[in-house]
DNA sequence: TAGATTGTTAATCGATTAACAATC
DNA sequence: TAGATTGTTAATCGATTAACAATC
C-alpha cells in the first residue's frame, strides 16, 4: 500500500514528472547533490516552488546542504508509483498503438503491456516486440483473467467511447486516452488525455498571435 | 495579418481548441444556437468562464439569445489560425513519425506535410501517404527552399537539441517536440511539447494516491 | 562557529467564480 | 414589453513567490 497524499494540487502533481527527468539526468552526470537554486537555474521553476513543491511529500532536504540527488530521485520514483507493476493493453493497433507499443521505455518504467487489440483481421495475430495482437472481441475476457490495469486507448474517435465503456465494464482502473474526444466514464476511473491535435492547435494560435506570448 | 490578442493567459488559450472541438461537435448535430450555460453543461466549464474566456477576443454572443454556434465556430477556427496554411515537416520517421504522417487531420486543419526526413536508409525514399522520406543531410535546404513554418521532431531523445538547432538555424517558426526533453531554443520561438511518458506517469500517480483526486 | 539552504509562514499575484446591469 | 442571457465588474479562491526563522 502506498502512501495517500491527499489534497494535492494538479498542478504539482504535473510538475512531479519533469523532477523526475531532471533528477535522472543530474544522477547520469554524477551529481549528488543538488541545491533548490541549483535546480532552479536548470529546470526553469522558482527555488521557493521546488522547495514548495516537494515539501508536500515530505522534508527531503537537509538545511544548509540542500538535497541528495540520489536519494529525491528515488523518492520521486515512489511518489510517482514507478516501482510497481501495471498490466497494460492497447486497443488500436494501427500506426499510433503500435508506435506507442514500440515505445520501449514503457516496460522500463513497470508499465507491462501485455497485449494490443484490434478488428483488422490484417493484424489480429501480428506481433508487436512479442506482444499479440487479438480480436477486439477478446478484450474484456482477456482484461478480466490478466489483471489489467490499464487501457490505452488508440482507436479512432468513433470507437472510443464504447471501447472505454467496455474498458470501464472490465475493471481497468485507468484510461490513456488518444482519441480526440473526452470520454464519460465514472469518476473512480482515471483519465488521462493525450489529445494531440489540441496541442498543435496551440502551436497555430501561437503562430499567429503571438506577439511576446509565454507558454509552458 | 491576423489580429494579435496580447496578454492573453496560456490557461485560456489551452481551453481554445476544446470550444473549437464542442462547437464542432453541435454543429455536426444542426444545433445552431447555444448559451454558455449549455455549453457549461456540455463541456465542464463554468459559464461564467466561457463567457470570460470567450470576451477576450470579443463579445460573440447576443444578450437574451446566446452564441450563434455557426458563428462562433468560425471565430474560433480564426483565433486559433486554423484558416491558414502551415508548412510542416517530421524529423525522425519511425514508428510516432509514421503515425503522425498517417494522421490525416493534418491536411485537414492546415498543416501541410511536405516531407519527413531520418537517417535510416531503409526509411529514405519511402513514402508515407504520398510525403516523401528524405535523408536529414536534406534538411536544412529543403527547409529553406519550401517555406516550412513547423517542424515536428520525432527522433530519439539523443537527437532532439541537435535537430532543434538545426531547425532554428533553418528558420522554422514552431517546433512540436515529442522528444522527452525541454528544447533550448531562442525564446522566439514557438516549442509545444507532447511529453507522452510524462503524461503515462500522472496516469502511475493518481492509480497509486488517488483519493477522489479531481483532475482535467 | 559561521555559512548555507531548507521548511514554512505570510504576501502577492493571477485565475476562476459570482453578481448584476445592459440589452437583445 | 417581459424574459433571457450576455458582457463586465467585483469578490473569491488558489497557486506562486517572497521572506525568514530553524537548523544542518
Amino acid at each position: 500500500m502506498a502512501k495517500k497524499f491527499k489534497d494535492i494540487s494538479m498542478a504539482v502533481i504535473r510538475r512531479l514528472p519533469k523532477y523526475h527527468r531532471y533528477l535522472k539526468e543530474l544522477l547520469d552526470k554524477e551529481v549528488y547533490r543538488i541545491s533548490s537554486k541549483e535546480l532552479s537555474n536548470m529546470m526553469g521553476f522558482t527555488a521557493s516552488q521546488i522547495r514548495q513543491d516537494l515539501n508536500n511529500f515530505g522534508g527531503f532536504g537537509q538545511q544548509g546542504y540542500g538535497y541528495n540527488v540520489e536519494e529525491l530521485y528515488g523518492e520521486i520514483k515512489k511518489i510517482l508509483g514507478l516501482n510497481i507493476s501495471y498490466g497494460t493493453v492497447i486497443i488500436g493497433s494501427g500506426n499510433l498503438g503500435q508506435a506507442i507499443a514500440n515505445y520501449t521505455n514503457l516496460q522500463k518504467h513497470g508499465f507491462n503491456l501485455l497485449a494490443l487489440f484490434d478488428t483488422n483481421p490484417k493484424l489480429i495475430g501480428m506481433r508487436i516486440r512479442d506482444v499479440p495482437i487479438y480480436d477486439i472481441d477478446e478484450m474484456q475476457e482477456f482484461i478480466d483473467t490478466n489483471n489489467i490495469n490499464i487501457g490505452i486507448i488508440c482507436t479512432p474517435k468513433e470507437f472510443a467511447q464504447d471501447i472505454a465503456n467496455k474498458l470501464v465494464k472490465a475493471n481497468v482502473s485507468a484510461i490513456w486516452n488518444f482519441a480526440p474526444i473526452d470520454l464519460k466514464v465514472p469518476e473512480n476511473i482515471i483519465v488521462e488525455n493525450v489529445h494531440l491535435s489540441d496541442s498543435l492547435f496551440i502551436i497555430s494560435y501561437l503562430l499567429n498571435n503571438q506577439e511576446k506570448e509565454q507558454w509552458d
